[in-house]
RNA sequence: GAGGUUGUAGCUCAGUUGGUUAGAGCGUCAGAUUGUGGUUCUGAAGGUCGUGGGUUCGAAACCCAUCAUCCUCCCCA
């Protein structure tokens, strides 16, 4: 037989038992906490128009969404029009005879299609979150993948900023619940805007922005040069350089930025935003306890003790800190930026927000402000895996193995599994009658904790064997009982 | 888009300055063992050495191309 070339496209992966269980227990946890601050589900396509994507997220963005080919091209009629498009396609713009539909590149710009499509529907403020993957036409490296998830909550309707404190107080609450050590930097475009202003102009924020923002990477050095090769005077890259050279504790930082930008208008506007938030997570300030939470409702969705209100950190707290380096690349962000970063692991940003103030702008329902929040999850699931924050018990698969001896045995023992079946109790049968050594080795590759024998013997007294794996313990146990036996999972 | 890494059995990897028939561990299968697993022992199957060309008496090894992979930059989750 010839050997069939088998891949996957670059970038993309199969997610075996293992990998989907430990992924799922990063989902059920986000969306339990997006749940719990009242957030609805939204699902949207794979693909959206190309035009609902193109220019949201500037020209390095347009770049990396995946095109889809139209369908139909082939058709002798339609030769001539495709040959013109496609010379237009070489020169590098984008032509709906080519191409006219892509794969959505994140879900934010869905949601804010989606909102304008149903303004008129919707009661605002909205809440919604989703969960989908994304696809990017990068090139794949370390925590960088070209089908991915993000888990969305965003708030459409609301300039409050008591949106922003929440948002913030998820991300806190989400991370906890996964056990990973977050920074939780934040930010504020008006800082940014302020600084530009003090620098000889707005028109200047994206060169200093985009320079400011590799400061960690590069040092201070070769930022300023890449400033003055930005077309900066010498004062303004020295401004920029106190502007960097601010430190210490976040209240420190905030004394010294307020001391360089508070007289800008502007300015003065970011640090009272920053300030508003900040505050809401000062330790001295708890508003959250908890009484406010319900673990009824939690425990009606998904049984987990990690949501039961045991102990008093659930006053709110969060590890905010300030960096006004922090610029991210989307150019819709207006406002309040976020940017959460795993502790003790090397690894690019785990997630992502601000407040944009007119997204739903660029699809004609103007004045319509939201802020939101995004969650990577495989690269959540890279930095958990690294530092071994997955619970053993996220790989309990099947509870109860029943052997398999022979025809009129496994019939009565099919009836006993369905029994258990009922119970809730995940069961599976040897489909075939092999050897016993052959079923034990099934139950120890796919740590089943308890077989079930049910031989000829059995068969006649009415009984079953129940086996502890774990403890190598056995006993016998009639038939009609065992849907009451206490198994130990 | 730029730069680099690695491709040998199902998996992880050895493989001498280029030299007979390419190895190990793990896994798989069979047996020791026809109703009691994990351990042990014995045996077996399994490889176009990523692909295509070149150099050579001779290539898994050297050269070129190509594909794939992982990583770095850019940007991002």
């Amino acid at each position: 037989m010839a050997k069939v070339k088998v891949g996957l496209p670059q970038g993309t992966r199969d997610f075996s038992a293992e990998t989907v269980r430990k992924r799922n227990y990063i989902f059920i946890t986000i969306r339990t906490v997006f749940e719990l601050y009242g957030y609805q589900p939204l699902e949207t396509p794979a693909m959206e128009n190309l035009d609902t994507l193109m220019g949201k997220y500037g020209e390095e963005g347009d770049k990396l969404i995946f095109k889809i080919l139209n369908n139909g091209l082939d058709r002798t009629e339609k030769h001539l029009k495709a040959k013109e498009d496609f010379e237009k396609v070489l020169e590098g713009k984008n032509v709906d005879g080519i191409t006219e539909r892509a794969l959505r590149y994140d879900l934010t710009i869905p949601f804010a299609r989606y909102v304008a499509m149903n303004h008129g529907q919707l009661t605002y403020p909205f809440k919604r979150y989703q969960i989908q993957p994304v696809w990017r036409a990068d090139r794949p490296q370390k925590g960088r993948y070209r089908e991915f998830y993000q888990c969305d909550a965003d708030v459409v309707g609301s300039t409050s900023l008591l949106n922003e404190v929440e948002l913030v107080s998820i991300y806190a609450t989400a991370f906890e619940k996964l056990g990973v050590g977050v920074d939780i930097k934040i930010n504020n475009r008006k800082i940014l805007g302020a600084l530009a202003e003090l620098c000889g102009g707005a028109d200047k924020m994206v060169d200093i922005t985009v320079a400011i923002d590799k400061l960690d990477k590069i040092g201070i050095d070769k930022v300023k040069v890449e400033l003055l090769e930005r077309g900066l005077t010498e004062e303004q890259v020295s401004i920029i350089e106190q502007y960097l050279a601010i430190d210490g504790s976040n209240d420190q930082k905030r004394a010294k930025l307020a001391a360089l930008i508070g007289h800008i208008e502007i300015g003065k506007k970011g640090i009272e935003e920053l300030t508003y938030i900040y505050e809401f997570f000062n330790p001295e300030s708890s508003i959250v306890n908890s009484e406010t939470l319900d673990p009824t409702y939690v425990s009606l969705t998904i049984p987990d003790s990690r949501f039961t209100i045991d102990d008093s950190r659930f006053t709110i707290h969060a590890p905010l800190v300030f960096d006004f380096t922090l610029a991210r690349g989307l150019n819709y962000y207006t406002g309040t930026i976020l940017e959460v970063k795993a502790r003790n692991v090397q690894m690019g940003s785990i997630g992502g927000g601000g407040r944009y103030d007119d997204l739903t702008g660029l699809f004609g329902v103007p004045n319509l402000p939201g802020v939101g929040v995004s969650f990577g999850v495989d690269r959540i699931y890279d930095v958990m895996e690294e530092l071994k924050l997955f619970p053993e018990d996220v790989q309990v698969g099947t509870q109860v193995l029943f052997f398999n001896l022979g025809e009129a045995e496994s019939r009565a023992a099919f009836g006993l599994m369905q029994q258990l079946r009922n119970k809730g109790i995940r069961s599976e049968i040897y489909p075939e009658a092999a050897k016993f050594d052959k079923q034990f080795k099934y139950a120890d590759k796919k740590n089943i904790p308890y077989i079930i024998i049910l031989g000829a013997q059995e068969l006649e007294d009415g009984t079953c064997a129940v086996k502890d794996l774990k403890k190598g313990q056995q006993e016998t146990v009639s038939q009609a009982r065992l849907v009451n036996y206490p198994f130990k999972f």
